[in-house]
DNA sequence: CATGAATGAGCGTTCATTCAT
DNA sequence: TATGAATGAACGCTCATTCAT
């Protein structure tokens, strides 16, 4: 019975990423998600209080599934340089695997009382935490953690939104900016 | 015959910009707007052949809008660090001068219906043409066109998004940015 | 969960006849609609996928209604004179007993885009085969199956459409009818 | 000067007939019927007061010219049957060579509000008055006018409205019904 | 827990009509 | 006379949510 709950909830979830995709956010309404979901639009709000609080649920989980996707190819033991190799291909690895979630990410992440509740400070701490060692033993450049997190994420998420832009080989193009961030940020 | 009332159109642009900034792009409905500025819901429709003509038509105005502003901060003859100065500030000033309307532009570039319509590329051909220039004299770092806009607008347009995250100063913040980029791009 | 009222399915279908008859064909919107018959606009859409399909198919229902309510005044058995006797004046009965439902109906089959959906032919075949029979055995007077209904059911319609261009008896009036038609279409 | 103002008149009325055809009774509205006929919606106003007036002029106007038409077609001098012959013939004739405003007619004719205001009845009475010197002659079967009309009216517009329904030759089947009718209605 | 029925509010859009020129 | 601009009201329909089972 318990499986079948949350195999319920899960459709929901699953349901909410197909729709956001394909009808974009305000397309996504709550009897289409139901439909697509194979449930009464009554039985979502079994599980969830509001369509905002199903919205704002669904994206903290999964931005923090793509936060740990990245936390699990990175580890204290790797030199500077590999460490930014790993994020930045990480980042745009999730990107490519989960491109549905990740869309639906995105757009939650523009959406002013969507990302009013899930602060990415928060769950970014330990990743910052992380560069604090390697700047500390002298590894990585000393900058504030704003200037971190925006020359790191922003730009290879601006490469995974726009990839159509890229030229044709989008690995070579992964390579310059990992080059580039590389000689940025290591030191020594 | 009466006349078209162009302020009548400006102000139902601005409205716009006002509803989507106080309620998000998917609370920003045709009469909320019209009741914003003053006129009936018909008359957008003297002006737009509909809702989603009026959002391209008003988004692609106001991304021309912020690259002008852009353009006309730099010349030819600026050194590279100074070009690249511009830029970073440039954009930043502008999120904060015309706040209401690039938190618009922001949120329209992030619908995908909206954004193929407006092509970034199309309307920043100028800009990579000028620093074409740049790199043709080595005063730039050669790479793609893709890293380099990656690398030039995303993180300030980051760090413009969240100033909440951002230390108590963010004029020590933005100089932090600019001082990296210009380490990593200019060259000579 | 709620079953589904069939009784306001019912008060629906009433409501439209209602409104139709007062207010035409074009009066008749999903809002006037619901009001009259004491349900939200959106109730109408539990029941019916558009305002065209809720048309198409009660004006189905009620044109079957109205045949069937003349095959049973007439049997097999009759004499020609009888029966047509039997479909003129319960045709007549029909209009004047559910006045307001024959007028739907009527309005109904004028309009291109519903009479195409309810084909009158498919539903009259059980009495032109009824009238095959009795010209087979010399009863009737051979002719289209066209030509029978327009002689048959064109001119009481006529009279029913135009109550109000007779004169003071509508029961000699019909008299008359009958007896032109049995002298037109009875032999022997 | 006087031309061009009957010449957009005309124009209006021929788009009305046009819009309806196309679209419907209740798709026929102003600015649609404006934009055919290459006029401004308001310009619609300064020849009728109202659509409902509008419609009714040009609803009335037609409906003359439909029975002038059957009137050029029969004389005094003409055999009964021949009478019946030109009547029935040169009805069914309108209807084919002027299709749409046939149609049109026949919806407007349909519409409680507007056949109110046109009664069939007083356009007609010249024919009614020839038959009535025919029947005083004893060349046509005695009856009350509306059963006249009725057998003679009513068929045939059945028939034109139905054409569909008809096989493969429409002249025999129109000189089916004129044989009928001519059995039904002449005497000596 | 789970549901389809039911709904008031609101959607984007078009309507018949009037206004100002 | 003739017009395009302007509009409040209404259109058909969908929304997020609650109800009754």
């Amino acid at each position: 019975m318990r499986t079948k709950d949350y195999d319920k909830q899960h459709r929901i979830k699953e349901a909410l990423i197909r729709v956001t995709l394909q009808e974009g956010m305000s397309g996504a309404s709550i009897s289409k998600i139901a439909r697509e979901a194979g449930v009464s639009p009554a039985t979502i709000y079994v599980y969830y209080d509001s369509k905002e609080a199903m919205l704002a649920d669904i994206f903290a989980e999964y931005s923090h599934q793509s936060y740990h996707y990245l936390m699990d190819r990175v580890d204290p033991q790797m030199a500077a340089a590999d460490l930014i190799d790993a994020i930045v291909r990480g980042y745009y690895a999730y990107s490519t695997e989960h491109e549905e979630v990740f869309s639906f990410v995105e757009q939650c992440s523009r959406c002013p009382t969507l990302s009013e509740q899930v602060s990415e400070q928060e769950c970014c701490c330990e990743i910052f935490d992380l560069f604090h060692t390697y700047q500390d033993r002298g590894l990585i450049r000393r900058c504030s953690d704003a200037s971190l997190a925006a020359v790191l994420f922003a730009p290879v998420r601006f490469l995974a939104n726009n990839s159509c832009l890229q030229a044709a080989d989008p690995d070579a193009q992964l390579s310059e900016l990992v080059q580039m961030l590389q000689q940025l940020l290591c030191r020594g």
